[in-house]
DNA sequence: AGCACGCCGACT
DNA sequence: GTCGGCGTGCTC
């Protein structure tokens, strides 16, 4: 057979079974079938069709019987050499299927429904043209000023124009589509078709001057510049405090990528909390700017992603998936509050944006830089062991002071009688504020946070029949909804089990809400919840609105934190400080750090003082009282220990194999055969497996997940042994039912 | 997973 | 005889 082979990653292939497939290009396809892009072709027995990528062309294959590519799907790659070599380091390193890593990569609008249509399709826009000199169209004008005056008013537009989209050119004339097609006809305009991008809205106006810069903020910018442009790989931390001015380091930097004829990626945890600094960025960057993220609508998505692709848009600013933006020439990577946990992924590929990042950077040659105020354990102990460079920016923006913080005890409040959510020290502060008319933020921390139902005489809660959760109650539709599969109901007149009265429990925005309106009737309460915004760029307009209209009071989950910047907020709380401490995963001290360090810092961003209060029933936890002292440092080095002692990351990486099927004694003995497996195959190497454990919500869709977890040095080898270990518990027929897969470092 | 192939029982 | 039950095994 003369035919060329080419070696591709099938759609329909699942992790046990996913490997480079062999098939035959027909001679027709030759020149179209090469490295990156996709293709259909006949999988399997029953030969169903499948979607494939090209991973490389060769001239032969070990097989004798090679099946034929049925049909090429893309014009050109949509994957480069280099995106494919990632895919492939993603299936090892993530254990996913090379397509799943391949679809991670790419924009939802390029991708394929059921009947093989694309998604999207291009936008074009037509545009008009003169055929002719423009003396000759003035000329011509002139000629036709009385007989058909619409044609006249067309050509005269045209003369002072290269192009012009026909729509435009119809609106200024006021001229019909008949006259513009009679000009055509003439052989005077001609209408191309041009590509148009659909643009998220862009800025418009004069592009800002670069910010000046601090003494700090400068000496952090030569030093990673310096890095950047040593040409070799490399990752710097740059930690500085809330209203340090982080931003106008990473506009310096960005700035001199550009000036150098590079390409930067600025990933933001997530895009609906930052349009603040969407807007600064495109204030100094203008038309190079691509963004990207869900909210987005499919075909914007796909247009900035072609914008970048063709090295029109040189910045990419992003959510997670931008780290996969197809830029030339990367210069640099700025991961913005690196501690973030939305920069990992719980849905295959089950991938850190970070790192990729470090995979991008090492290939290019380039600089990755982390950027937070409560960094990474892992991270800043990077920095402290020299793997990391670590600037830091220390003083505040002209010179403003922190916050004063007032912890206050809820186990004392409760004991004075005091039940509910407001202790009496955060009630008089509110109260303080309401008299000065400046503003408050209620922090209430998400985990807990729901409303339940509860019967007052027996007890009775509502669960969802699928999981193993109570429902949470919704006053917008009066419904009981499933947090984890969607299942929702109505919500009964009385208890269905004795008939009594139902109550709501709970310490959920509502409810503190309603606690706020007793305490103070004649004050306007705004609320900021899942509850209360859905649609996206709502966040926006609710924001506006608590700053245009000088709302008194705000309460809101985790988007309240977020950095955004009222200059009238002084007083911030933090309802209940203590939900996420308890969480029982190593990362909980952080999260918590995290989280009071950023509310705190939402108070005293103007000229006046700011204050917090933050309320506990641990208000002897090191944690919270470094967090309210804004102490990093000692906040490190305590966690450090701790992380020591337990052996827990950055002295050992965390691994997990989940299993989860409708059988619950039967996934847990898959769960134990993985780790039976795992020891047998550690022999001798450091290594710790621990469980199976249930996962912290147990049952989900009416399926059972359990756990193994493992803690050791993470190298090759044992990648090779988990990835294995899950093929053989998928393989398996005492098994049949039961879904197997592995994860680096989870989060749930 | 998803689908064909194969080897057994009850039924137009 | 054959229709269809599920157990078994393979996917270039």
């Amino acid at each position: 057979m003369s035919g060329k082979v080419a070696k591709i990653a099938v759609s329909a292939a699942t992790y046990w079974i996913d490997r480079p497939y062999d098939y035959l290009i027909p001679e027709d396809m030759a020149e179209k079938a090469i490295p990156g892009v996709r293709v259909h072709v006949p999988f399997a027995r029953g030969n169903r069709q499948s979607e494939g990528l090209i991973l490389a062309v060769s001239p032969r294959s070990e097989y004798e019987k090679l099946k034929c590519i049925t049909a090429v799907l893309d014009e050109a790659p949509v994957l480069s050499p280099e995106q494919i070599k990632l895919a492939l380091f993603m299936r090892e390193r993530f254990f996913c299927t090379v397509y799943d890593a391949v679809k991670a990569m790419l924009p939802a609008g390029l991708w394929f429904d059921e009947d093989g249509r694309r998604r999207v399709s291009d936008k074009t826009v037509e545009t008009a043209h003169l055929s002719v000199s423009a003396e000759d169209a003035a000329a011509a004008a002139e000629n036709k000023r009385h007989r058909s005056p619409q044609q006249a008013n067309i050509l005269e537009l045209l003369c002072g124009f290269e192009a012009l989209p026909s729509r435009e050119l119809l609106r200024h004339t006021g001229a019909s589509r008949q006259s513009l097609k009679a000009l055509c006809k003439a052989g005077l305009v001609e209408l191309r078709q041009r590509e148009a991008y659909r643009r998220p809205k862009a800025y418009e106006g004069e592009l800002l001057p670069l910010p000046v810069l601090s003494e700090e903020q400068e000496k952090a910018f030569r030093g990673i510049s310096a890095l950047a442009e040593s040409g070799k790989a490399g990752a710097a931390l740059l930690f500085g405090v809330t209203g340090s001015g982080k931003t106008s380091v990473y506009i310096h930097l960005i700035q001199r990528q550009l000036a150098l004829g590079r390409s930067s990626i600025l990933l933001v945890p997530e895009i609906a909390l930052t349009p603040q600094m969407l807007q600064t960025f495109s204030a100094h960057f203008g038309e190079e700017i691509a963004v990207l993220h869900s909210s987005l609508s499919v075909g914007e998505r796909y247009d900035e992603w072609k914008r970048v692709r063709r090295g029109r848009a040189r910045v990419v600013i992003g959510t997670r998936s931008a780290v996969f933006a197809p830029v030339e020439k990367l210069g640099l990577i700025i991961i913005d509050e690196e501690q973030e946990e939305t920069y990992k992924s719980e849905s295959s590929p089950r991938y850190h944006a970070r790192d990729i990042a470090k995979y991008l950077c090492a290939k290019a040659g380039c600089t990755l830089l982390l950027g937070s105020a409560t960094p990474d354990i892992v991270s800043r102990y990077c920095a402290q062991t020299g793997r990391y460079a670590f600037f830091s920016i220390d003083n505040r923006y002209n010179q403003m002071r922190l916050p004063q913080v007032r912890i206050v005890d809820m186990k004392r409040e409760l004991r004075r009688g005091n039940g509910g959510n407001i202790s009496s020290f955060l009630r008089q502060e509110i109260q303080e504020n309401i008299d000065r008319g400046e503003q408050s933020i209620l922090f209430i921390n998400r985990r807990g946070a729901n409303k339940l139902i509860s019967c007052g005489e027996c007890g009775y809660t509502y669960k969802c029949p699928r999981c193993s959760v109570a429902l949470t109650y919704h006053s917008v539709n009066d419904r009981l909804i499933c947090h984890y599969c969607a299942y929702s109901r109505r919500l009964d007149s009385s208890c269905p089990d004795c008939g009594g009265m139902l109550n709501r429990v709970g310490a959920g925005t509502q409810l503190v809400e309603e606690e706020l309106k007793e305490l103070f009737p004649e004050t306007e309460i705004m609320r900021m919840d899942t509850d209360s915004v859905s649609p996206a760029g709502s966040h926006e307009q609710l924001f506006e609105k608590f700053r245009n209209e000088n709302i008194p009071i705000m309460v809101g989950t985790q988007m309240v934190t977020k950095g955004l910047n009222f200059e009238n907020v002084t007083l911030v709380g933090v309802i209940s400080a203590d939900q996420s401490l308890y969480s029982g995963d190593y990362r909980a001290g952080e999260r918590t750090f995290s989280l009071i360090t950023q509310v705190i810092g939402r108070s005293g961003r103007g000229s006046k003082p700011g204050r917090a209060v933050i309320q506990t029933y641990t208000p002897e936890n090191e944690t919270i009282l470094q967090a309210a002292r804004q102490d990093y440092e000692a906040f490190y080095h305590s966690e450090l220990a701790l992380r020591k002692l337990q052996q827990a990351p950055p002295f050992s990486d965390y691994l997990a194999v989940t299993a989860s099927g409708p059988d619950e004694a039967q996934t847990v003995r898959a769960c134990r055969f993985i780790r039976s497996r795992l020891e047998e195959g550690a022999s001798g190497r450091e290594m710790t497996v621990y469980g199976p454990t249930p996962l912290p919500v147990v049952r989900v869709n009416n399926r059972y997940r359990y756990r193994v977890n493992i803690s050791c040095r993470v190298c090759a080898e044992i990648r090779q042994l988990i990835s294995q270990t899950v093929v053989e518990a998928s393989l398996d027929k005492r098994f049949r039912g039961v879904s197997v897969f592995a994860d680096n470092d989870p989060t749930d």
